[in-house]
DNA sequence: TATGAATGAGTCTTCATTCAT
DNA sequence: AATGAATGAAGACTCATTCAT
């Protein structure tokens, strides 16, 4: 008998069984709301079972992050392999945002400020950081690229970038704390095209 | 004998004395770290004497944030009265909002965004969007003079507006969870007043 | 209404019912064995309330040592102010510690035993130092007085002394960890009387 | 195949670095503070491995002790065997004890008093009494030997010899409680020695 | 024999909340 | 109004012991 990357340990899958729990309570409540127990009872493991893998939230809450950033790395990287138009795949960009910011999907957002207000971590090790600088690396080569053929003005296209991270940042902080609607994002989101794209 | 303002009465004095130490240790600590044993402490007042004013954390932070509020509308109605040109007036707005960006100041930022991840409050009643739209109605006004009087381009005052305020709540998150330097918030800001002015 | 001595505070009575308690265990179990949750069910007291007063077993113990050598204090002096022979004060010392080391009184020997094999304090602070001390002394003078009206041979009354208590806390060691008997300790206490007195 | 002594099992090797490893662990903790798994992870072996050789911590205890006073009983026998003067022995046997009372690293001593303080063992079983027995045995011999060669003051030897072993005992639990120094040691060990001793 | 994952009981500690004074 | 002692629930963490493999 042979192991492969699908047939994972046992004590693997325990781990990815609590991972899961954990993501869905993290989801559910933030970072600063879940505790040791409220995991092992979501888990359905045992009290110490969990400190076998694990010795606090904060480690298993990086370990979730970890696993997220993975899935979501591919997604970068698939999204300018494309042939279309830069307005277009700008455009896809930003749906994917959206759904995001209006918390369509089951979202880590408030679990990451929260954790990340507490724990400060050095730049090069820090995960939100890191999928900020992908995003803005892929949104400055799309932007220059935009420029380049005519499609969009002349600009900084870094900077750009950067703008347009730190709205959907700060989107999705404000979806979170005061409430904003669908139609408030839908305008930031065209103004942001607007303000790049050439009009005709 | 009669009490005015400035005679408050010692009931009043000692709420006073609970929301100042309770605002330094939100500042210190945001939210979700204080609790009411810390904040007896913190005033050195008697444990059952805390609950005669306030049933809970979240009781005394809103009070806090309430004074917070009263004193920063006073500095947006004089901004505006001044006699300068959009441009300048927009930029001493903007170098405000990189201190408050950049903790250059006690700030209740992160204490405000965890208290408002927990506690969903209707849109008119929520101080932070009051607080937003406050700002966003004195730029909108602004920008409307920059494009009337031809500094600005032209453009959607209240999207451009809101537009600002997203960028600046994303950079306050971004400063207090990935490490953004001044030079980054720097950019930004120029950015922001480049895109809406006409260059000569 | 007014408080003297006797009519203590309620929380000093709750503080005296927690050290009875403790100390209760103590003799008992000696100091290792005794968790804050023991002390919290002998007592009958809750769990938060016993941390209103101590901290940690440790300083329970401490207290309970130190009302202790209060009382041993007293005994010490009186023994001395007697007009009795050096030999027959002598006597009665000797037989006073054969209780002690045959274990016929509640005895906290163990538990002070456990307790400093794990608390490194400096001499002059140490509560069993200061208790040997204090009988090396009285030990001393008492010999001196022997030595003086010729009721003992002539020797360096201070290790002579110290000679003693050694003899008295091996046999308090023995009594507990090999099982000595009665008859043993007899013939020590003996022969310490016998080494020191001119026979006749 | 066949085995002999120094051709240990597999089973009694691993015996024996557990041995190693708890003897190691009781000299530094002494015996209360010494778990089940504190041996596992010192030793380097499995949970459920060691419980195939030991049930807990206390039988493991008596293993060590027993290979222990193998050791030491080939001591005692040497030190008689010599032509030496009485004296010269008892001095050099209070070197000996001079060590461990003031060796504090290495030494089982803690450890020993504390097992026995929990674990009453009857008389003949006792390894710690077995001990005194023995020590006590030799030195009544060489006390009596000094006696009828004149060295030594008319007494009586048995009970001189077990107040020397008391001595010595109150003097280790000294070390180990209070502190105490070298300098005190040695005055009492010349001092049993002046006891003893015919002055000319 | 040997492993180490798993369990659950047990202890420590903190805190919100109440209440007699 | 004010105090602070008292309570008990809740969470963190450790460990002896078992058991499937």
């Amino acid at each position: 008998m042979y192991y492969n990357q699908t047939m994972a340990s046992k004590s693997a899958i325990k781990r990815q069984l609590i991972l899961k729990g954990a993501r869905q309570l993290f989801c559910e409540r933030g970072f600063c709301d879940v505790t040791m127990k409220d995991i092992v009872d979501a888990c359905g493991i045992s009290r110490g079972g969990l400190y076998l893998y694990f010795n606090n939230t904060g480690d298993i809450f990086l370990e979730v992050l970890r696993l997220e950033s993975q899935d979501s790395d591919e997604v970068y990287g698939s999204a300018v392999s494309d042939g279309a138009s830069t307005a277009k795949i700008i455009g896809f960009f930003l749906k994917e945002q959206k759904k995001e910011i209006l918390q369509m999907t089951d979202s880590l957002t408030v679990a990451t400020y929260e954790y990340f207000f507490k724990h400060k971590i050095p730049r090069d090790m820090n995960p939100i950081r890191h999928t900020y600088d992908a995003a803005v690396l892929v949104l400055t080569g799309l932007i220059r690229r935009g420029i380049e053929n005519g499609e969009f003005y002349e600009c900084d296209p870094k900077a750009a970038a950067r703008n347009i991270m730190f709205v959907i940042e700060g989107m999705k902080v404000a979806a979170r704390t005061m409430d904003i609607d669908q139609k408030m994002v839908d305008q930031q989101l065209m103004y942001i095209v607007d303000t790049l794209m050439v009009q005709d």
